[in-house]
DNA sequence: CATCGCCGTTAGGAAGCCGTGAAGGTGCCT
DNA sequence: AGGCACCTTCACGGCTTCCTAACGGCGATG
């Protein structure tokens, strides 16, 4: 489940967004102070703030710096003033979306919606494992069952952008352009080439392949 | 460098932003029109696109999902428009930020590094979620009571399409339409052929659905 | 009750897409 | 020069997807 951590002072506006928010099956914390809030995200797992900037005891922009000197959580800002250096500030503080009072809930809840979605895969560092895969994006190091594969340039960028997307379809037009550059060609038949040399590379089976999936008529997945 | 690309038909407003961002170090391209901006898009490799709604060939969101159907670039949007819904629909159609008309140089520069930024660290991953279903539209994942379920290009077509509208009725001519383009047709059968397809996938009970309704004369509606 | 219009369902052929092996080309190293 | 690793191209067979046609169910209408 997602959790949300909503903070602000307005204790009506608090119970009126939680309702809405657990209606959509968030699990919804709140605070009305900032020191408050910092502590709750620090007490529990949050994965999205939402900050109203006019808060009582501290400035919206510290609790923004305060919050970042340990998590990279998106956060909402919820500001009464449309005023246009107020959001730069906030966003520079590392903000992620700035919304003005009053708001539509249907637009909060998209933006938040948004702001989940960017956050939701995590930028890897260690290796990632598949099954009987182990895959290293930043050393370029794949094992199988242990076993170190080599791969050549191109079956990296490949897999590397598939890995990037794991789960997610990446469509055979994002494949070739990133992959072969912006210049269109007539054949494209190298795709097919290359995702047939890492299956035969990576995959248990490359008939029948676990992990190098293909959708046809869309593009390619890769499933962990 | 970073590469933005600007789409607006006031080429008034395209040199001021051009010199603007040009000045701040990045690589600028322009287009005046829907159909060019997919063009550059595709020839040019592209980091942040700024897009106007009101384009004269193509409707705003038109552009995105285009856009959408090979890259993942963030999209700022640009609307005179302060409507609510508009927001709503260009956020959920795949776009990244919502910015409205006038706006201030320094605000389109904050939005635009905080996109840029985002998207250097992080892929996406938005679900929507009615009873069993979980829907994901960018990555083109469809689980069953947690069981992916395999869906055809055209099924996504008709199952994007009826889920942006959720909730609203879609009529028969507009799902055609966009689905099979413009051209007319005689027979009009496979459109109740695809979606007795996506209900014997999607469904509990096909013969009794719950989320993919059909109305009678008019069209199909898909119920959360 | 017969008819009509609309919808759901199934099946099968046509068209397009994909996997695969093989061959030719290029640049690099020995 | 020769060998090697890698990239690109091509052709063919198999598989997926699309579209059409046909039929039966259901409700409205006269």
């Amino acid at each position: 489940m997602t959790a949300v951590l909503v903070v602000d002072d307005d204790t009506q506006l608090l119970r009126a967004l939680r309702i809405h928010l657990a209606a959509r099956g968030y699990e919804v914390h709140t605070a009305v102070t900032g020191k408050a809030a910092v502590r709750a995200a620090e007490e529990h797992e949050i994965d999205v703030v939402v900050l109203d900037l006019g808060l009582p005891d501290l400035d919206g922009t510290e609790v923004i710096t305060a919050l970042r000197a340990f998590t990279t959580v998106p956060i909402i800002v919820l500001s009464a003033r449309a005023d246009s250096g107020d959001k730069v500030r906030a966003l520079d503080r590392g903000a992620d979306d700035y919304v003005i009072k009053p708001f539509g809930v249907d637009e909060l809840m998209a933006r938040l919606r948004a702001a989940v979605r960017r956050a939701a895969t995590t930028p890897e560092n260690g290796a990632i494992d598949a099954g009987e895969l182990s895959i290293d994006l930043a050393a370029k190091i794949v094992r199988r069952s242990g076993d170190e594969v080599h791969l050549t340039p191109t079956e990296w960028s490949l897999l590397d952008l598939l890995v990037r997307n794991r789960g997610r379809l990446v469509g055979r037009k994002q494949l070739l352009r990133e992959i072969w550059g912006p210049v269109e060609r007539k054949e494209t038949s190298y795709l097919r080439v290359y995702m047939a040399q890492l299956r035969r590379k990576l995959e248990r089976d490359p008939a029948h392949p676990e992990h190098l999936i293909t959708e046809a008529g869309m593009g390619y997945r890769f499933r962990a």
